[in-house]
RNA sequence: GCCCCCGUAGCUCAGCUGGAUAGAGCACCGGACUUCUAAUCCGACGGUCGCAGGUUCGAAUCCUGCCGGGGGUGCCA
């Protein structure tokens, strides 16, 4: 009953093979339609009572050729072949001001999935894949990872596989903070109290956030206060004491300074320190990525500071090529319909943010040979993207080998607010520390675990925890869409019910408990992988045309960076999957062809929910 | 001032290149566990898609204006 017949061997998409079939009617009906002009507007349809699929190509070619649109739609329907992939298309096919309703026949369902079920789920890498650079993460020397990381590295890292998983040649590239006047402070600051006797090896972290924190208060001259004071008039004491602490700050301004210098000059002393803020910085953070299962790691780490031997030459080019001009003592590229100029070096000659991402095009198109260049950064930084876009594209840095222009994207995303609607904050106001929150997370997820499934205990209800609670963190964060805003709630995001991570994971057990249970019962499931599909359940029916819709998804969202994209199907197929679960028995059923054909159906949806949670970097449990 | 983003059910959010009666989850109400994990399923309730025009067979979607919220705006990153 399954055999493929020749004619629909082979389908992947059938909207694919619609779309043909559509086009060849369209064109003997409207003979003077150029074929590659032909939209057939093929989309699944939103209810079944609709059929399965529909196109909505009449109404736009009626309107072309001035035509009744249910007339064409008529004679599109009576001119189509569908035969072996559905039901015949007649008068009574048509709906509405002429859409074309399709129900695809049990056969071809079949087939389609069958070919779906392969190790690469049919999603074909491009003959010669372009290769994409993606920048995410960001962090910053001597400052620990807070919710603003948290969307950069998730998003980013679930852009970066979507990619991958598109057959993209992926660079992910980190654009650390780990240069600049902050950093020089905190290593000037280091070396005072190395004198006074500190263990630099012992130095965590958290104690150089505390630094950095100071080191900048330091530095930060209190001369709003002595106008104020002057204003109202102050006690003269305390004048006396804010003077005193401006004069502080500017000699500790001046340190740092000098210290730039001789960190930027290679100064031994304090290169050895950098080194070691730099070491304590980014093994803390990379852990974090770890745990948050992002793919980023100590090769994909690009600090600014890699970039320094190469400012002086892009502006010295940007000036040779009088792509640059001064204006005011400062260097700027100006660009068409944007207002605001590039500045590249500032009037006391130092470089600036906007130069060192010159740099980067320049390095990530001609050295890495980026074709796309994705940002995943804070959307208040598109100005920035948009100026030194356009600076760059002025500047031919993103011309490629093969004489293209790199397509370059801000994949820009909103702020974590709390649930008061307002940026998300600790108690004290500071930055909520990431490692901090996601502790939280787990030890919300274990509480809920060891209430819900007691029989799990020791190190696997803490691993168990662990992903679950970032497959909570995660989904949340990616399933929403990117430029949004977004509310961050441990009750929702960790629920017991609704549209979450867990729901995702706990699909996937269930299929997996399935299997175990098979084979505890001593049910043969070898060579599930080739039963033949019996769809004769709505809802089985249901699940395989979600599947189906796999490796499109998987495109748009990709392509789109897009990633909610990829969320919402994940949903859909575990909603779709629950229903099936629900409603058709598996393992306790006498038909023992259904029953294969529903083993199949399950191996086949745990296959693609666990592909698709691993594009998104979301990690997956076997029970819970 | 100028520029960018957002505004969909009480709450949190979907809605792909304009397509049929705008969809989920939460909350609330009613059902389903001797049955493959009920962190589930089924049903009910709930919306002038910020407002007003325009484009057209058709607009949450495209265009213009306005209102509300957020962000940015020449030498920080």
């Amino acid at each position: 009953m399954n055999t493929q017949t020749p004619e629909s061997a082979g389908i992947v998409d059938p909207s694919a093979v619609l779309d043909e079939r559509f086009k060849d009617a369209i064109s003997s009906v409207l003979p003077d339609l150029p074929r590659e002009q032909i939209q057939t507007h093929i989309t699944p349809s939103r209810q079944p009572k609709f059929g399965d699929f529909q196109s909505n190509c009449a109404m736009p070619l009626a309107k072309r050729f001035q035509m009744q649109p249910r007339e064409l739609a008529a004679k599109i329907a009576s001119a189509i072949d569908v035969s072996g992939i559905a039901e015949p298309i007649d008068e009574s096919s048509i709906a509405g001001p002429g859409f074309i309703n399709i129900t695809l026949l049990p056969s071809a369902i079949s087939d389609a999935l069958g070919t779906l079920d392969t190790p690469e789920l049919g999603i074909i890498a491009p003959d010669a894949p372009p290769t994409v650079v993606v920048d995410l993460c960001g962090v910053n020397l001597a400052k620990q990872m807070h919710v603003g990381h948290l969307r950069s590295t998730v998003i980013g890292d679930a852009i970066a596989r979507l990619y991958e998983r598109l057959g993209y040649k992926v660079v992910r590239q980190s654009h650390v903070g780990d240069w600049g006047l902050p950093i020089a402070m905190v290593v000037q600051k280091l070396i005072e109290m190395e004198a006074d006797g500190l263990d630099l090896n012992l130095v965590t972290l958290s104690q150089l956030n505390g630094m950095y924190k100071k080191a900048q208060a330091q530095c930060k001259p209190e001369t709003r206060a002595v106008q104020i004071l002057e204003k109202v008039g102050g006690h003269p004491k305390a004048m006396a004491e804010l003077e005193l602490r401006i004069e502080n700050a500017s000699e500790h301004l001046e340190r740092a300074k000098a210290r730039l210098v001789a960190l930027q000059s290679g100064d031994e002393e304090s290169v050895r320190v950098w080194q070691r803020i730099y070491d304590i910085t980014m093994g803390a953070c990379l852990h974090t990525c770890q745990r948050l299962h992002a793919n980023v790691t100590d090769e994909h780490s690009a600090g600014e500071s890699t970039y320094r031997d190469e400012l002086g030459s892009v502006v010295q080019d940007l000036i040779d090529r009088n792509i640059a001009e001064e204006d005011d003592g400062a260097l700027i590229v100006k660009c068409d319909g944007i207002k605001e100029p590039t500045i590249i070096r500032k009037r006391d000659g130092g470089y600036l943010y906007a130069t060192t991402d010159m740099a980067a095009i320049r390095r990530r198109v001609q050295k890495l040979g980026g074709d796309i260049l994705v940002y995943c950064v804070d959307s208040r930084q598109s100005l920035h993207f948009k100026q030194v876009f356009a600076a760059a594209h002025k500047a031919g840095y993103t011309a490629t080998s093969d004489g293209h222009s790199a397509n370059l994207v801000h994949a820009m995303f909103g702020s974590v607010m709390g649930e008061d609607g307002k940026p998300l904050k600790s108690r004290s106001g500071e930055n909520l520390n990431l490692s901090d929150l996601l502790d939280e997370a787990v030890s919300r997820a274990a509480a809920t675990l060891s209430e819900r499934n007691p029989d799990i205990g020791g190190d696997e209800r803490h691993q168990i925890a662990e992903s679950i609670a970032m497959a909570a963190v995660k989904y949340a964060d990616l399933s929403i869409e990117r430029i949004k805003d977004y509310v961050f709630s441990f009750d929702r995001m960790l629920a017991f019910e609704g549209d979450t991570g867990p729901y995702l994971l706990y699909a996937l057990v269930r299929i997996r408990s399935i299997f175990r249970k098979a084979e505890e019962s001593g049910i043969d499931t070898s060579g599930i992988e080739s039963a033949p599909f019996d769809l004769r359940d709505p809802a089985e029916k249901a699940l395989a045309l979600k599947l189906l819709r796999y490796p499109g998804t998987v495109e748009g969202a990709g392509l789109n960076h897009e990633p909610n994209r990829l969320c919402a199907f994940a949903y859909e197929l575990a909603s779709s999957f629950s229903s099936f679960f629900d409603q058709c028995p598996v393992l306790k059923n006498d038909d023992d062809a259904l029953r294969r054909s529903r083993l199949r159906l399950c191996q086949l949806t745990g296959r693609v929910l666990e592909d698709a949670l691993h594009t998104l970097g979301i990690p997956t449990v076997e029970r819970m």
